[in-house]
DNA sequence: TGCTACCGTGACAACGGTGTCAGGCGGCCC
DNA sequence: GGGCCGCCTGACACCGTTGTCACGGTAGCA
């Protein structure tokens, strides 16, 4: 093998329209003209200019148009989420796409780990690239910087969690009537010690969750047992741990509800671990793939997220787009799916 | 509600580095050299750049930047996915933005759906914005797209599936070893009649994986039986019904190897429909969340997905860094993780 | 025939920045 | 005191493209 290194690595350098002018014979106007489909060329210029094109494997660059283009959008927006990964985030990553598609735009997807250090420096760096708008999922209580975005005239999308200030458009779900359902759910299955696992109250949707539970509870005449709510689960482990903790108690509870997807499957593992799957009742908020396939089924709380992505897409397009209608907040509501798990009565 | 249509809304222009200049009161040039950090600038008038750009608010323009610029980099690159809400893809989405964040770069992400056509619309979109390099995992048979870039002289990289051709570089999968590897597993445990179910074998990685069955069969004493052999399969339902027609052969199988997520999760469920989950091997390839909650917990060859996109991202910024190497080819070898439903002995 | 009304085309400036280079200034050495 | 050096700084051209406007030419009309 030879290295070729200090060869004529040199390539030709990429082509402008320049170069395309000069092999059609014809002015850079006409060339941007044709490249741009607007009208009054002549079929024969814009043939020459086509095959020149061809030729040289001209692209256009967008960036140097959109510089001098007098709306100076750039065709790119950004979406900002906890985590790609993540198949909640991932699913309506995909759905924004689908979108942004529609109108010609691409997408930027960059993941905060919910770290508000992070979330200010890709706010940064897509600020930078002049995108045409922003989709976030905020990544702390302090939603200062993307509204500062907002104010320099960058729309924004708030997506799961709302803007409390009002000020920008939001898409959210209604976290705290999905969790009321779920807890009534397991009230109608003769449930009375229904345990509470979550995340940290502050972050917003944990809290509505709470909440929610909270409020069925209540409706439902029973009362709060604090020894049967456990916050600030962080991950699959802790919840498996919390739950294993309440299942030791005296009076262990029949049913749980689980607020949050990886907190529904640290509690699957402690029941399976204790061999009370079929015997204690579940139901996780978020939907999650096979969740049907497990015996018993688990029965959630399910968000829609193509729908969420596509709603938060399209506002911020309509935005874009020039829409100076006031801020918009809309809240879709979640539905429960009886799988199984759910419906087990109490022993 | 009064509708503002009409008001002054027109922002007040957002800065730029002139304006910058002016509250400044120094040249453009060294509002520049300040926003670069490039040496050579009084302390006293840094500070005062500094202010202004606080003051109003001024974002560097990169896209006007990088076209001045001698390198002419745009801190940006393209990942060309099958479908960025695909566990498999999205998990990889996050490797290569883990790379791409640590050179300051930010990453588009887009779906193909292994539509060629689509394919060839994103790669012209990429190509328009000048994204410094590409990462691929290619839609159909023909790279020509995807190579034509490289010719023009952005760095592609191909995943998952190789360019065979060999002028790019990629990283890939010994799918064949880990499908060779996934069925010796089963004869180990005692299985002579073992079922394949996979994908089209146009698809590269089917039909390595399919090689590396037929391999092992025949390294194992056995032959290749037709009626256990099952091709284009193109989602779980179809699965399943592949998997359901096997079982009521005269001489039904008693192990199955999935060669692909999907399919693996159509084969369950047909084991569970027939209460075989206890009594027919599978060994999946690809793991899958959850796979070890389901009972038994399911067998399968995993990659090292994380690997994988690491690694095409060291490469493809090595090469946007100048690297002149020769095209490197990259195999991850995947590996067996027995949790059960592999482990299972013919009755 | 003379006038206007278009039509296709190109010259030129401008978008927001950076590379290049020359000039001003202070300090140091002879 | 003159010459030289190095450090800051700004003027200017230019990156690749599009908006504006003026040009020459042809068609339409009185």
């Amino acid at each position: 093998m030879t290295t070729v290194s200090g060869g004529p690595r040199t390539s030709p350098r990429t082509a402008t329209m320049r170069d395309v002018a000069a092999v059609a014979g014809v002015s850079l106007k006409t060339v941007s003209r044709v490249v741009n489909r607007e009208a009054g060329v002549s079929e024969d210029l814009e043939e020459r200019v086509i095959d020149a094109v061809q030729l040289l494997g001209y692209r256009h660059n967008l960036a140097a148009s959109s510089l001098r283009r007098t709306d100076g959008k750039t065709g790119t927006i950004g979406l900002l989420l906890e985590d790609v990964a993540n198949p909640y985030f991932s699913t309506l990553h995909r759905a924004v796409e689908n979108v942004a598609r529609r109108h010609g735009s691409l997408t930027f997807a960059a993941s905060s780990d919910a770290d508000p250090q992070r979330e200010r420096e890709l706010l940064h760096a897509l600020a930078s690239r002049k995108v045409d708008g922003l989709i976030a999922v905020p990544a702390g209580q302090d939603h200062a910087g993307l509204l500062h975005e907002h104010r320099l005239g960058t729309p924004v999308v708030f997506v799961d969690r709302p803007d409390l200030s009002g000020v920008a458009d939001s898409v959210t779900v209604d976290n705290r009537a999905g969790a009321d359902s779920a807890v009534r759910h397991l009230q109608a299955h003769g449930h009375r010690r229904i345990a509470y696992l979550g995340d940290r109250r502050e972050i917003w949707t944990a809290d509505q969750r709470y909440l929610g539970y909270r409020e069925a509870l209540l409706a439902g005449g029973l009362s709060l047992v604090p020894e049967l709510v456990q916050h600030d689960i962080l991950n699959t482990a802790e919840a498996e741990a919390a739950a294993i903790r309440m299942l030791a108690l005296d009076q262990p509870p029949s049913a749980f509800f689980a607020a949050q997807n990886l907190v529904t499957i640290g509690t699957l593992r402690a029941l399976q671990a204790a061999q009370l799957s079929r015997t204690v009742a579940v139901v996780g908020f978020d939907d999650f793939t096979l969740a049907n396939l497990l015996e018993p089924g688990i029965t959630v709380v399910s968000q829609d997220v193509n729908l969420i992505g596509r709603k938060a897409a399209e506002l911020l397009f309509g935005r874009i787009e020039g829409s100076a209608a006031a801020p918009q907040h809309i809240v879709t509501r979640p539905t429960l799916i009886p799988r199984g798990s759910g419906e087990i009565a109490p022993s």
